[in-house]
DNA sequence: TTTGTTAATTTCGTATTATGAAACTATATT
DNA sequence: AATATAGTTTCATAATACGAAATTAACAAA
């Protein structure tokens, strides 16, 4: 039974707590926050201010409501472009998008989720949720977090199920272990994985996974398009592209 | 004379000095942080595990190093994507960069600077830093930069002027207050602005400002390409185009 | 104008908390 | 075996963050 460390700073609790919550609801109140957290308003007022003195936080003179600044996605972009593997795997992505006309994404595992570090739009693309990088999706329901566990024994992809919180989140969801067992067998057999609305509904998607080197932790990338569009003939055709594209990447990265 | 006023929190100021050198440095190990924050290595040791409970600093089991997570481009990903002026713009700035073939940037005012808070890159384009959402660059010696300001008043130009600290990126940054005002001119008559090697040596660029409404801070948008594909002949064809993008887009924010 | 209401801000005595010197552990190096 | 280097843990104490209460500000109703 794993139990977590209690934090050794309560005020940095309550801060990330604070920016949290920001970020989830947008601008502000004083009183509203302070209720949302369960904190002392003056508590809140102390935080805020002190955030605000570092410009993580503005407070708009008008309605008095406070929200984060945009310092966050510089630390943010420092991160990404700190990434080697984004500006190398960036010119197969765009090809790939170029050549299938959908929109490609590339993420990385990380615990139960995969992050979406980066994406490249094909121009045709219908238009979709601005901005996903950063975000993170379970690997259980996704087409690259099945690809990425794929990759691992069964033992290691019963622990991370395990630790997940597996949920329903449209009537395609996977939510037995045996029936995801069996899918990870076809998914080691075809070389890629699906996403058929398990997801989100309306969109499918297709995956594979890439195979990193030494320290690195596992990637994959993805082709995602709207349902009509994606049609079991098309997957077919997209699956050479993608499997194409794992391959050139691989390479560019000097896997052998 | 404007006085900071002291930070409220001790810890909260010593958080983010760790996290903002940390994105600078990447991966660090204690002894070198609490050297480089001078604080006390069971401070810096405290601050760390704090930030490992949430999940915003994890530690390499091999190297010992620790380094920041994901978890900050997720709260960038949720400001970003509040930002609605982004999804508002878009498919006219990926129109813009399909009929220019070169990046296109949209940038928000932001004190003395104009943060980049999204970019669509032509296919054709060079691969350039990857990930620039996010990050800063001063007014005064962008094209963006220039584009927002030619929109105020001159008062309000020389006070930033002031606030900024003007240095010479280039051999081609202006850094005499009477020559800028002169180029804001300029600006004012031409309806856009330029940035010719001012800011990075080999790349220029053309901007418009996008005129807000209400409460919403200055916008600007600009095409940006290396200094042999944008001769001063090609300037005056981009000129047009990013024009009527301007129109368009302030049609579709509802400016008149 | 006065009264009531709601929200943000400031003050200040005090309990709590973060601090950092020192001790400890682990690993590598001479 | 001794020395060096880096990370981790402990603990008495000084410093800090806490929050109840008072204050200010803006607005609405009587």
């Amino acid at each position: 039974m794993e139990e977590k460390k209690t934090n050794p700073i309560q005020v940095s609790e309550r801060i990330f707590h604070t920016i949290e919550t920001l970020a989830h609801h947008g601008p502000m109140g004083l009183l509203d926050l302070s209720k949302e957290l369960s904190l002392n308003k003056t508590t809140v007022h102390r935080i805020l201010n002190s955030l605000i003195c570092m410009d993580y936080v503005r407070q708009d003179p008008e309605s008095l409501k406070y929200s984060l600044t945009y310092k966050f996605c510089g630390i943010s972009a420092q991160i990404l472009a700190s990434n080697n593997v984004i500006s190398l795997a960036r010119p197969h992505l765009r090809k790939l998008a170029e050549q299938t006309g959908e929109t490609v994404h590339l993420v990385q595992m990380d615990g139960t989720n995969a992050i979406y570090i980066d994406k490249v739009e094909a121009s045709r693309s219908s238009v979709r949720l601005v901005s996903m990088v950063g975000k993170a999706i379970p690997l259980y329901c996704s087409g690259v977090g099945k690809a990425m566990l794929a990759d691992m024994t069964d033992e290691r992809i019963q622990s991370i199920w395990e630790k997940s919180s597996i949920r329903s989140l449209t009537e395609y969801t996977i939510t037995e272990l045996t029936q995801f067992q069996k899918i990870i067998s076809a998914i080691r057999q075809n070389g890629y994985a699906l996403d058929k609305e398990e997801n989100e509904l309306g969109v499918r998607c297709i995956a594979v996974s890439i195979t990193a080197f030494h320290g690195n932790p596992p990637y994959a990338i993805s082709v995602s398009a709207p349902r009509d569009r994606m049609s079991d003939s098309r997957i077919l055709e997209i699956k050479d592209l993608i499997l194409t594209t794992k391959e050139n990447i691989q390479k560019n990265m000097g896997v052998i």
